[in-house]
This record gives C-alpha cells, structure tokens and sequence, in this order.
DNA sequence: TCTGGGGTCCTAGGACCC
DNA sequence: TCTGGGGTCCTAGGACCC
C-alpha cells in the first residue's frame, strides 16, 4: 500500500484551506514620527538621515547644507515628489531637493513608535510576524473564517483605526491568501490605503505590474529579466518554468514562476531567533592601513565593544566571529572564524577579529570596518566560556 | 558628489567522516 | 594501478530586504 507525504495527507483529510494574510506598512515611518514631534514641519518635504543633522534647533537645515556620506533612511511623500528616496545619497539628494528640510534619525524614538503599534495590531489579532522595524504580517484567517473581501476590509480598517489610536500614525494595508501577494498589494495604495486581492484578481490587478515589485526580485534578477524580455508580473508567469530554471537556477527559476502565478505557502512565523548580531561603521573619511592604524584600532575596539553589550543585553553568545572590510573602491570582504567555545565579551571578540584581519592583504585605504557575531546561542545554554587572556593583535 | 547599518538566505567548494 | 556516495561543518561572497 502507498504511502502519502504529510502534506499530501493533509491535503487529502482537510478541506482547501484558504487563508486571509494581511501586510501592514507604516507610512514613511521614521519621517512621520519626526512630524510628530515637528508638526510644523507637516506638508514640507522632509528627509530623515546623516549621522547629526539639525532638528534641535529653531531652524531646520536644509539638504543642501550637508556634507558627507549619509544616505537617505525615509522621505516624506512631498520629498519624494521631488525624485528623493530612501537609499539615496545625502550628496545626491542635495542636488535634487536642496531646499529640503534634513533630520537626523532618532531610533530610540522609532523604536517606541514601532513597540506601539504592533502591541495595538497584537490586542486584535495575536497572529503577528515582525518584518522589521515598521512593518509586519498579520494572519486574519482565525478572524475571517470565510475568507471574504469585506471581511477583510473591514478588519484592515479596525487595524488601521487602532494603529492611529495608539500611535497617530498612519499605515497602509494589503490583505490577500498569502504573504506575497499581501506585500504587493499594501504597496498598491500608499499613503493609507487598504487593498484586497483574491486569486481572481491576479490577472486584472497584479500581472501588469513589473516583476521587481515582487518581494525578492531585486535589481539584479529585474535586470536580467528584462534581458530576457520579461518585465511584467504576467510576462513572468508566462515563462515557460523549465526555460527560467535554466536561466536562473533550478531552485529560483521554480521560485520566480510561483510567485509570479501568486503562489505562496509560508507561514506567518509569530517568534523566531536571530541568528547573528553586527555592528559596522563607515569613517567620515578613508582611513589609510597603516598611517590611522591607532584610529582604525580605536574604531575596531569600540564596534567589538558595542556589539558585546548587544549580546549582553539580548542575552546571547556566538561560536562564530567575522569581519568586514570595505575599501575605497567600496570592494567588500568578509573573513569568519569559528571558535571552539561561544563568546560574548569584547575582548574575545576583539581577538578572534583581530585574528581575521590578519587574513585579509590590507593594500587600500579603508571605508567601513564592521564585526559580527553568528552561530549564537542562548547565554544561559551555554557552555562555560574559555577565560584566557587575550594578546595584542593588529591595530594595537 | 556616488553608495548607511542591520539583518536573512542561498550557493559553492573543500575538509572530514562514514 | 582503480573505484562511490552522502552528510555536515566551515568559509567567502552575493542577492536581497527594511
């Protein structure tokens, strides 16, 4: 007698399980709890980025006041109408917007908005997956058992409701079977929009979009589809699947026809454990190698200082410690060592750094210097730490 | 005037073991 | 003289996301 996988049983015992996802995006997040503090400021174009900008003073600064090599982190709608996004270069976006009002970015106080309204979200709907600082899935099938569009729509608006409440900010929501295409659809009514799809609606709704609004086509598989011939949704899920394996790989090929037919099984996972911490920093100018070796070492120490009191913090230690070096040419490397015991303080981490940047030929100036810790466990699961003392390394 | 900082996941080769 | 394969860990790099 044959036997069935799990899933196949499952299949076969239960009804067509249909569920009801919800993705929720908070509206230009860190830009609109600065307006919140700044509601003068509303209506202007505002960017949010750089190290220490102004935002404390009377006057606001301007982005064409700024010097050096800060990005953009958000923009407010009214700066992105003038062609300024997150990611950009501070430099860039100056040329773009020079009027344009700069903050500087205040975690502390993100943090506390985003705290807000995901514990307003989980007093409805306890189903919640953290995507990140402002945004998360929500699983509503428990809530709406029949799968319907209004049902949807009126618990995206209660959440919605509630988000306001408790935060004064708005979100914008996109409700569908699955995490794909509820990410899609949240995008599709920004600022403070609520979107439904169903399966039906694939053709009319998603298919005429660009594939690289899928969450995991990025600019370098959109570039190589559009090589291919292929930029819509639609034209992706009329590839034929076998042809775009053998253009992208037997795992991602299959990947990109799913998703591009809207099919998605993930859960929405509501815990998980991170699996490495970092820190990284990229000097206000390239440090020379060997002539800010005493800079590069302080810097060094400091990053593997911080990341120490991190892990102390969460509570956890990791048998793996890596570097990162990037140059002036903005060429990356990385090198990691494992440990026989997990570590957590700085000097264990300093060392076993330290260790890795002897493997690395140090023949340009160097822009960013970072160190991670990976492999980790819980403090109180782990083995008791080796205590040998360190010794001097490079940059000491 | 190029390009932050914090993450996850995947790939691929080599070591090593059974 | 030769010939197999699978599994796991480690390491480096890269794509992608927020």
């Amino acid at each position: 007698m044959g036997h069935n996988s799990p899933a196949v049983t499952r299949r076969l015992l239960m009804p067509a399980l249909s569920r009801s996802i919800a993705h929720l995006d908070m509206d230009a997040f860190f830009a609109s709890v600065e307006l919140l503090r700044y509601p003068q400021l509303r209506g202007q174009a505002v960017v949010v980025g750089g190290r220490r900008a102004g935002g404390d003073g009377e006057d606001f600064p301007r982005l064409a006041t700024y010097v050096g090599r800060g990005v953009i982190t958000t923009a407010t709608y009214e700066a992105r109408a003038l062609g300024v996004h997150s990611g950009m270069g501070l430099m860039k976006a100056a040329q773009l917007a020079p009027e344009a009002i700069l903050l500087s970015a205040n975690f502390d106080a993100y943090r506390h908005y985003s705290r807000l309204f995901k514990a307003a979200v989980r007093a409805l709907a306890p189903q919640v997956e953290d995507r990140g600082i402002d945004e998360i899935y929500i699983d509503l099938s428990a809530l709406n058992p029949d799968g319907s569009v209004n049902g949807a729509r009126q618990i995206a608006m209660q959440l919605q409701q509630a988000v306001r409440d408790a935060t004064g900010l708005s979100c914008s929501l996109g409700v569908a079977p699955n995490k794909l295409l509820a990410k899609l659809c949240s995008d599709l009514d920004k600022p403070a929009g609520i979107t439904v799809v169903t399966a039906d609606d694939l053709p009319a709704r998603i298919w005429p979009l660009p594939a690289k609004r899928i969450n995991g086509i990025g600019p370098k598989a959109a570039a190589r589809l559009e090589e291919l011939g292929i930029v819509t949704i639609g034209e992706l899920a009329g590839a034929d699947p076998a042809w775009l394996q053998d253009h992208f790989g037997e795992r991602y090929g299959v990947w990109l026809s799913r998703a591009a037919r809207g099919e998605d099984e993930r859960p929405v996972v509501t815990e998980s454990e991170p699996k490495s911490l970092s820190r990284e920093t990229t000097f206000e100018r390239d440090l020379h190698p060997k002539n800010d070796r005493p800079e590069l070492s302080t810097r060094f120490t400091r990053l593997c200082e911080q990341l120490a009191d991190d892990l102390t913090r969460k509570g956890y230690v990791g048998k793996t410690v890596g570097l990162k070096l990037r140059f002036d040419n903005f060429h990356t490397v990385t090198r990691d060592q494992t440990l026989p015991m997990p570590v957590g303080d700085a000097a264990a981490i300093r060392k076993a750094a330290g260790e890795c940047l002897k493997r690395v030929p140090l023949d340009r100036r160097i822009r960013l210097l970072g160190v991670k810790v990976s492999s980790l466990i819980r403090r109180d699961a782990a083995p008791l730490p080796d205590e040998r003392p360190t010794q001097g390394e490079l940059f000491d």
